[in-house]
This record gives C-alpha cells, sequence and structure tokens, in this order.
DNA sequence: ACCTGAACACCGTTCAAGT
DNA sequence: ACCTGAACACCGTTCAAGT
C-alpha cells in the first residue's frame, strides 16, 4: 500500500543520517482511521499521529488543513469502502436494493462511533459521501416520483442511516472499550436503572426494558429502515397510480 | 448583557477584598447553553464559562464531572423545555401526536447545531432525555403493538428526528455565523458546486439540485418523517388486524 | 459547603530552517 | 516539494488553600 518512491536508485544506500520520513495524503489518512478505531476521536491528535507515521508534527499539515479536515477526510476514506460492498447490488425492486445500500452503510458506520459526526458534511472535500448520496438517489429516481419527492426521500433515507447508526455507535460512557462481557455489563446497569424507575410515571420504559436488554443494534435499525420503506413504497405506488403526485 | 452584581450597595463602595462568585447548578448550565449558542461546542471552554459566572475555573467542576457531563447536562436542558411546547397534545390520533412532538423536538435541536450530539447519551444524568423518550414511547403505545414493535418505532422515531436534525443543523464548515445570507451563499456555494459535476456520472444530484437550491430544512424533515410515519401506521393497521403480528 | 489561583500536563497550529 | 523541531497560545483538570 506504501510504496517509498523517494530512494528509486536501486543500490540500498545507508541512511547515515536517519532517512526522513515520507507520507502521503493516504498513509496519513490510514493513520489517522487506526488511531480512530483504536481510540476514538479524543485519541487522535496531531502528534500522535505523527509519531505513528514516524515523522514530525508538522508534516502533517503538509496533507492536511488542520484536524478537521483530517477528521472529514479519514471518515470520507472509510466511506469509500462500502462501494466494494454493493458492487453487485441491481434487482429489478429499487426498494430491496436501497434496503442492501443502507444496512450495508449501517455496518460500516455503527462500529466506528466516531464516524457519523463527520460523513457528508462537506461534499466538495468528501468525495465518496458525495457519491453514496449519488447512489442511494438513483434508487430512488426508479421509483416514479417527483425530483421534489426524489429529494426528500433520499435525504430521508441517508438521514435515518446516519442518525441512527451515530446514535446506535455512541460509546459506553466510560473508558472502557469492546469485549462481549462491557457490551452486556452497560445494557444490564441500564436496564437495572429503568427497572428502579417509578413505573406509573414510566410505562413506557417498563413495557420495554425487557426488550431493551436483549436487543439487536442491527436488528433495531433494520426495523426502523423497513418502517421507512415501507412509506416510500406506498408512496411510490400512490404516484405511479397518480403520476404528478 | 453583563451586569456585575458584585456592587449592589448603591455607594460605590471600594471593593477591598472582592465578594466571592456564588453559582448554582442551573446557572451553571444556563451560562454553558448560552455560550453554546453564541460560538458552538468549540467556544464552550471551561475558562470561558468561569470568566461568564464571574467566578474561578475550579468552581465549576464543583458542579459538574468535567467538560464532558457539561455538555451533557446542558443538552439536556435545552430539551427540557419541549414539555412547555407539547403540554396540550393529545388528541384521538397517535400518529398525529407524535407528529406533533416530533415536529416540537426538531425544531428545538436543529437551531443549536451542537444538540444533536449530546443528547439520549446518558439516561441516568439526563432526565429530560429519557422522559422525552418516554412520552414518545407512550403515544406508539396506543397502536396496539407487541412490546418489540414499540421499542423499535419509538427508537426509529427518536432516531430519525435526532439524526436529522443534527444533520441538518450542522454549520456551514466555515467560521462564519447565522444571517439569511450566509445560508443563501452557501447553499449557492454547494449548487456551484454540484452543477459542475459531471452530468452521466451525476444524474441524481442533477436532478435534484434545483430541488436542493430552494429547499427548507423543515419541510424536508417533515416529508421525511411523515415517510416514517405512514409505515408505521400501515403496521399499525395491520396489527390491529392480526393481534400478533 | 463552596470558591480561588496557580500549577501541571497536555494540545493544535505556525514558522524559520533544513533537505 | 516535503519534512523538522522548537515555540506559541491555548486548553481541561487538579490541588492546597481560603472562607
Amino acid at each position: 500500500m506504501a510504496e517509498q518512491g523517494t530512494e528509486s536508485t536501486g543500490r540500498a544506500r545507508q541512511p547515515r543520517t536517519r532517512t526522513r520520513a515520507s507520507h502521503s495524503l493516504d498513509s496519513v489518512l490510514a493513520g489517522a482511521v487506526e488511531i480512530l478505531d483504536e481510540s476514538g476521536v479524543q485519541g487522535l491528535t496531531i502528534r500522535a499521529l505523527a509519531a505513528r507515521l514516524g515523522g514530525g508534527v508538522a508534516s502533517v499539515y503538509w496533507y492536511v488543513s488542520g484536524r478537521d479536515e483530517l477528521l472529514d477526510l479519514a471518515a470520507d476514506s472509510v466511506l469509500g469502502g462500502i462501494f466494494e460492498q454493493i458492487a453487485d447490488v441491481g434487482s429489478d425492486d429499487a426498494i430491496d436494493d436501497l434496503r442492501t445500500i443502507a444496512i450495508a452503510m449501517f455496518d460500516t458506520i455503527v462500529d466506528r462511533p466516531w464516524l457519523g459526526a463527520y460523513v457528508l458534511r462537506d461534499t466538495e472535500l468528501q468525495i465518496h459521501s458525495l457519491q453514496l448520496y449519488e447512489r442511494i438517489g438513483e434508487e430512488v429516481m426508479r421509483l416514479g416520483l417527483t425530483p421534489r419527492q426524489v429529494f426528500h426521500a433520499t435525504s430521508a433515507v441517508v438521514g435515518f442511516v446516519i442518525g441512527t447508526a451515530a446514535d446506535l455507535g455512541q460509546e459506553p460512557p466510560a473508558v472502557v472499550v469492546s469485549g462481549e462481557v462491557t457490551r452486556e455489563q452497560y445494557l444490564a446497569k441500564i436496564t437495572g436503572e429503568w427497572r428502579a424507575l417509578d413505573a406509573t410515571a414510566y410505562p413506557f420504559i417498563h413495557h420495554i426494558v425487557d426488550e431493551f436488554e436483549r436487543h439487536s443494534d442491527r436488528e433495531q435499525f433494520a426495523a426502523g429502515l423497513d418502517l421507512l420503506l415501507a412509506g416510500l413504497r406506498l408512496k411510490a405506488e400512490a404516484g405511479s397510480a397518480e403520476p404528478l403526485g
């Protein structure tokens, strides 16, 4: 992935003084993503990134304008990975395809809690985000709606996926990281608090606490997505009966 | 804007020793919200908050455990304001009520771009978030679904509102703040870039760019919400026909 | 019980200088 | 063209001390 390119003279010369570090935008972003996955947004400091790349702090600024742009580009680079997953998508049912794409997107975002907040913020900078928005929009276009409806429906799907994934992907509020046990403990703590609430004041919480305790984020997401897509299908059918709805 | 409050004795007495500042959790959070509204998450530093409160930095730590908890509590305190708006909600159509509550929530979040990321993160700390989740869940309970379906539907609505509002509320990526002109300039910049894209590679973008240029965030949100609620209504009707769906 | 100022250990960003 | 180390101006948090 990272060829050096600086010493192309064949003869392996002695680096008598430490070779100067040499980066590329790709290696900078890859390093940033590694740190983000390991230690979250807080852990991504320019100093930590420079150390991982084996260079000085200031070199990072050659490739990105600052920490914000670094985060935007790192998030976007991860989103680019989705296109491999959805390369084969193209059934005769646009809504089925929409569902497949949305779930692939969810899967990519949900186990990177840092991602949600930085995706689709700046389409000039974030080319993969734009392409994904485009890809989803193209599916929606197949439903025979008006441009306005297409815009609204596409934004709704994208907003739902990103919003829900970012929400669900939120780290437990402590420093603890990953691990099956941690999630169970986390859920147990919450359900414990919820069960201690007054049942008269919180009938809904008591109604769903058992479901919450054994819920899967992915199923919860899929269920919500299906509600949204069912509404969209309804609209598409109404639209085809009455073309200018 | 900033009255001192320390020299209320009429006679301009020499403050030989400055009166000690006195806070409360409420005043700390109110100060935090003011700063957040004025200058965003980045602008909320403990030092800036202490200065606004007229005290020393360390006093803030008497009321909150740190900056993270401050953000969580500030966000939750704003959410508490929603209950006044929805006090009268209670028609005979649960989905209509759901719609009203969701829109009130959206309105509260969308012009506070900092809010979305901190809402509903810790229900032990954030009591208003929990109560809002409860309130929405109670409406969903009226639809005659199973606990599992109620859990899923409620989470979907909440996720959609928060996610979309946080998404739409995002500041333009520069330092520019508010103003009608700024939004138009912002939209013009994006649509300009979009129109410059290759129409063959980006048919969807070209299809909706005019709509995007004149879109209203609120209408965009409402349209997406209506899709979701239409799907939910469909499910509720199917459920009442076949009680154990 | 609550507030203070100073100190500590960090951080993003810049810049003149190097290769 | 790209990298470096040191410096600057900040920041969250802690702590011993005050009232």
